[in-house]
DNA sequence: CCCGTACTAGAACGGCTATTCGAGTTAATG
DNA sequence: CATTAACTCGAATAGCCGTTCTAGTACGGG
């Protein structure tokens, strides 16, 4: 295995570490580590652990006891709910927080990125519904084809946004937010224009459907 | 204060508590915390701690480092994954457990829920994906209309699950389970059998789409 | 004044913890 | 074969940890 230097049992430790802190509040001893392991030696254990932090996957304190840390939490983050995002017209931009929701640990930068409410059906041929939350991580570029939050930009005006799929159009010189829903068209922006009046603000990473907790 | 018997002094070391675990990923030790309150001795530390515990603010596990937990944790927790869940054919019962996801604070009961990966279209109409997570409320009665996790038990075998909408029709004596796709047909099932060989595990309560994270 | 409750200090104990050291194994490389 | 790297064990050490014990202070009621 001449590539990745980090071996079957220190993954497996790793792992453990990561399960007990999940499972107990607090990471485990190096004797518990070696006990769930079946090492027979603790200073076998701090061995690894070493490795494991040379490698930067933990970070350790001194002689503190349980003194392990994951250097890449995989904590998942509540991100906080901006307000409401039209799929359908362009809607006054988003109001103020007014809650959390929780994503998963794929979901990085719980600094930045937020949700939206969808407002609207404009993008239910791809499964994004009325009340959906809509995951954004912030970016001003994108890709053609990716669902993202654009914003335009009017005189002095905080702007509104609209959720919608984007494609740069080179043939035609323009922008195109597609709504997926066969009854709307298009919003077509010539490239001059967008660079003034229009921003990206982000994409879609995630979606969240709260089905209803009631009995 | 004739009202609460918890002690100033009580609460403080309640919030350093609280704020220890936030900062530093677990909890401190009771030489920590006699330190952080000005306590000369660690029976008094041990004294307090033994006060929280009676009215029932944290419990401890005896003799462990650290072994301090707080009761009412704010945290909201995450579900685990539990394996696929067929959205066509009844697929084989879940495999074991490889993940968890984090749910927003409107689910509770996080020692129940868990969350299936969809696999197939059949409720595509309801705007489930494959791929997408559902999070399951375990209960074995449901109403109709509600998206629900059917087990169908074959003699001994562990059974087959799938997701359907649920629908009693008393008119024909039998539950439908009917996917969202037109191109599919629902499963009917005669009220006797149903009875001996099919079982309700939960409901579907939210659902949650990864759209990819990449730049 | 006595008594109970709440709090504080200090010391001591046995067990747990992290860390270090010396020594050994295994497998791959040159 | 010698060398090196990665891993393993057992033992030892110094210090940390939770817990318990004795002793004390302050306060408020009876």
């Amino acid at each position: 295995m001449p590539f990745e230097q980090t071996s079957e049992i220190q993954r497996k430790m790793y792992d453990f570490i990561e399960k007990y802190i999940k499972g107990e509040g607090m990471p485990p001893t190096n004797r518990e580590i070696g006990r769930a392991m079946n090492i027979a030696s603790t200073g076998h254990v701090d061995y690894h652990l070493s490795m494991l932090q040379k490698k930067g996957w933990i970070s350790r304190q001194e002689k503190k006891s349980r003194g392990i840390k994951l250097t890449r939490p995989s904590k998942p983050q509540g991100v906080p709910v901006k307000g409401y995002i039209a799929a359908g017209q362009p809607l006054d931009i988003f109001s103020e927080a007014e809650d959390t929701i929780d994503v998963g640990p794929s979901l990085l930068d719980p600094d930045t990125t937020y949700a939206l409410i969808v407002k609207g059906r404009s993008m239910i041929e791809d499964h994004i519904c009325d009340g959906d939350y809509v995951v954004i991580k912030p970016q001003i570029t994108c890709q053609n084809g990716d669902i993202v939050v654009a914003v335009h930009m009017q005189e002095g005006v905080s702007g509104s946004a609209t959720l919608k799929r984007f494609f740069q159009e080179k043939e035609h010189d323009r922008v195109r937010l597609q709504p997926a829903n066969s009854e709307l068209e298009p919003i077509l922006i010539p490239k001059s224009v967008w660079d003034r009046e229009w921003q990206v603000q982000g994409k879609v990473v995630a979606i969240f459907r709260n089905c209803g907790n009631a009995a």
